[in-house]
DNA sequence: GATGAATGAGTATTCATTCAT
DNA sequence: AATGAATGAATACTCATTCAT
């Protein structure tokens, strides 16, 4: 990727992050970059695609936190994983906010790079559990309902982070990770 | 509220709900109703106003299906409650769509209407939960935290349901209390 | 003319005088009088119809003032036609609003109202000034110049009156006297 | 200022003063020019913004002819500064048309323009007034009243010459002149 | 590679006027 | 006489995209 090409890019990601999609014009990320509105359309197609390569990224560098778990000490590596992207929601604000407000129903093709990644998560949670119930860690359960649950508590916490509803990242995580495995009952 | 004004009410909620906010133009509503530009404008101030109108009445919708629980069998009327919202999400996507789908930051009055209802959402978790500790039933947590993971599971259930995903509201409910409740750690 | 008429032809008066032609609309006039707005139309053919009534009333008002002057104490008479005219101005300022603001060029009828009336004024000057140079009291000048010369002086001492620029309309009109028949040289 | 913005101001000066203010649309503009409408808006931020600048443009031109009267000879320079603008009036209609029969009460904004201007004719009128009262030319007046005489008697010759009621620039200074020095009365 | 002037399709909104009741 | 809901023509303005230099 040229330099102008990133540079772009990644002014770009930085404005829709802050102004959201369509309050952003493309006249706003040339004239924050200084260059001339020809330039931009030299190396995007134009402001879906641009728009489009933003989400790329985004989701591409959150996939890159999630490690497949491994068979031993499994507890440990899924208490990582999720440290590691409650920590990435708490420092890197922008590519949260690009996540989690994204305008669904603009442009079909958006919206399949969410749920192309929602769906690999998701994915990665059904097997989760499939395994640990064969390990006879995890009881009895309707994955397909469970693992969207797991899904849903997770991104919301995530978002309390992002607002800055909830301090702090490895507190949450282990709260999360207590409600998840024992549930809200006392004394079990 | 008068018949045109509930007439154009309706229809609009209905297009919001399948073409999204910014696809949808003043003119495919009047079209749609076979009625004047100017009739619109006659009950509306402008297309926020309609769109705002909509969120209002598909929030207070689901709002009134929000009982406060009792004491005596709280998990029944946790139950119940939880199922209906489901079944309404089942049966009237229009609504769901509307509040899943928000497209958010495009104007702060509406993003306050969501933030509203979601708000009085998770204080109404929190106030359960700490009830439920006073009680005995809820073991001590970090109630932000998990009132915040509660709410996500549930809406991203919700959503499953929506999409298709998830079969049943009633299996899913039960499936959701499990969770909640004991987690999912085998043999406690 | 019929009660209604004339309800909405004053109120129109009053609310073309403060508003202007085109910030005026029927709603305002109609709602002003808690009328319907077919009402309106049942005694006017249309805005502009309401406003040329409104324009004719007031320069008949004014010419109401415009007395023929008679021979004898030719001086004494101009005084107070000119004098009769700024009291009008200082009182009534909602006529003269409408008189020295309005906005040519909208529809020539309009315009036709305000030229012919300047038009009789001028005339009146004019014969005036034929007179006196038969009489002697005059001296020989370009009448249409000077006819125009003196229709502007007074006009513009009138706005400035109107606008409260100007204090007293009997100070006024002996300035404006004498600046029209001794001129502003010392010592003649 | 750009060659596009001179073209679209100076097509706009013409058309707003054949058509005035309000039956000029941008669309007239764009179309007389055979440019895109953006176009338009890439020079002006919009219709009224033309209209403003039309308006500084025209009265500046004015102002440019109105040269401050130097001590010696006041008479001739007053004939010269007078003459100027007559002349203009009658060789420039378009411009005379924009300030005589500017709409007043639409924008404040464009109120303020002409009545700074008049505001500052009529400054100079009257510090010539009272030097003049210094030097022992002119007698003792109100000020304040006569200037406005003056400015009246003035702009309404100006009008007379702008319709064509008036001949030439020349007899009507010095008739002007006359009017205002010497009066009307015979025989002084 | 880079520029930026020009484009024009697309949309919201206003308001005088009509007409069935 | 009076009503007021409905009409729809008319216009301003935005902004993604192009292309000649």
């Amino acid at each position: 990727m040229k330099k102008r090409e990133e540079e772009i890019l990644s002014r770009a990601k930085a404005l829709f992050s802050s102004k959201g999609f369509h309050s952003l014009t493309v006249s706003d990320i040339v004239n924050s970059l200084g260059i001339a509105r020809g330039t931009f359309y030299l190396y995007f197609k134009n402001k879906d695609d641009v728009y489009r390569r933003v989400l790329e990224e985004t989701v591409s560098e959150i996939s890159k936190r999630l490690k497949r778990l491994p068979l031993d000490r499994p507890l440990e590596q899924l208490r990582e994983n999720l440290l590691s992207i409650l920590k990435l929601i708490e420092n890197d604000r922008e590519t949260a906010r690009l996540i989690f407000y994204h305008p669904y129903r603009l442009n079909p093709e958006f919206d399949s790079i969410l749920e192309d990644f929602y769906g690999k998560v998701l994915n990665l949670i059904e097997r989760a559990l499939l395994r640990g119930m064969e390990m006879g860690i995890v009881r009895e359960c309707n994955v397909s309902v469970v693992s969207r649950a797991i899904l849903g508590a997770f991104t919301e916490v995530g978002k309390g982070i992002l607002d800055g509803e909830i301090g702090g990242a490895e507190e949450a995580v282990d709260e999360l990770l207590s409600f998840g495995l024992r549930g809200l009952l006392e004394g079990r």
